[in-house]
DNA sequence: AATTTATAGTTAAACACATGAATAGTTAAA
DNA sequence: TTTAACTATTCATGTGTTTAACTATAAATT
């Protein structure tokens, strides 16, 4: 890999993230941060999930988690509940207040990615969502051997 | 666009950059933030720089800058110098510790990006560079759009 | 020239998010 | 039964954000 060529991927990328996160931010209802919307939608794709869990696929403390659960529960957003066998888990469930406000959000995401997505040509859009998938696993791998200490290598 | 596709691509999209966030920031010197890194990349990639331009090129307000700003001033990581033709201005500029500190994280990242590249195929990394900069124009388009309140609309 | 308006930056109060350390309560293991 | 492990919470502290009020300076108006 040549150093312009990363250079500009590296530079690209956070002007990209950056603005991107900015446009997001917009369409995200007033009710919610970036943080608590990107909590429903664990939830929601998670269905019954624990503050461990959270935590775990945001890599943060669990304290982190507590705070922002009891800033969402106050505003009826979310409910906790005990579980019965193992009395230490709590459940995250959004509540019908909780899901109307996510639908709002998600809604709105739909339409500026489509919007987004509409300025490429179609094999744009899967070469896109094919480096994504990868990605996506590669950093799986990438941060496991991270908490682990291991050093990045080049991959051959 | 059709439904799945474009479900698919948010859920990647958010799963990616909330990946990726978390390794780069294990990257970062423990002396900086991400967002304190973010500061000084932009004052390094613009040579003398203003709040004012930090403040419209991060989306937030000036006083969020201030914050930012008197905390690398203390730790001595940037310094500011005040224009002589309009004394309102104030000008941000590395220190030589933050010269050093930026160096190293920059590497840092580098050899992040060149190993998390090195999975990828040479015109996979094409792709990925020509989409985001296509993507960096729209985005800059729809930002400008949003600031006036231009509702989302699919380009034809 | 004096007054008004605009600009650049700061301050302070009030949130939200993050960590680390200490703790309560519950379950599992010795 | 004592010990250890686990789930979640609380509290103190630091960081990032907005809003509103303010200082200082420059530019425009009259």
């Amino acid at each position: 890999m040549d150093e312009q060529t990363l250079s500009a991927i590296i530079e690209r990328y956070f002007n990209v993230v950056k603005k991107a996160e900015a446009l997001i931010k917009t369409e995200i209802s007033e009710e919610l941060t970036k943080d608590q919307h990107a909590v429903l939608r664990f939830i929601k794709a998670n269905g019954q999930c624990t503050s461990s869990q959270l935590a775990k696929a945001f890599f943060v403390k669990k304290s982190a988690i507590t705070a922002i659960v009891n800033r969402l529960a106050e505003k009826n957003i979310i409910a906790r509940q005990r579980d019965a066998n193992d009395r230490r888990v709590v459940y995250l469930t959004l509540t019908d207040y909780g899901e109307k406000l996510y639908q709002h959000c998600s809604e709105n995401i739909r339409t500026l990615a489509a919007s987004l997505t509409s300025y490429f040509k179609q094999d744009e859009v899967k070469a896109f969502l094919n480096i994504y998938e990868k990605l996506d696993q590669i950093l799986d791998q990438k941060i496991n051997d991270a908490l682990k200490g291991v050093k990045n290598e080049v991959h051959t």
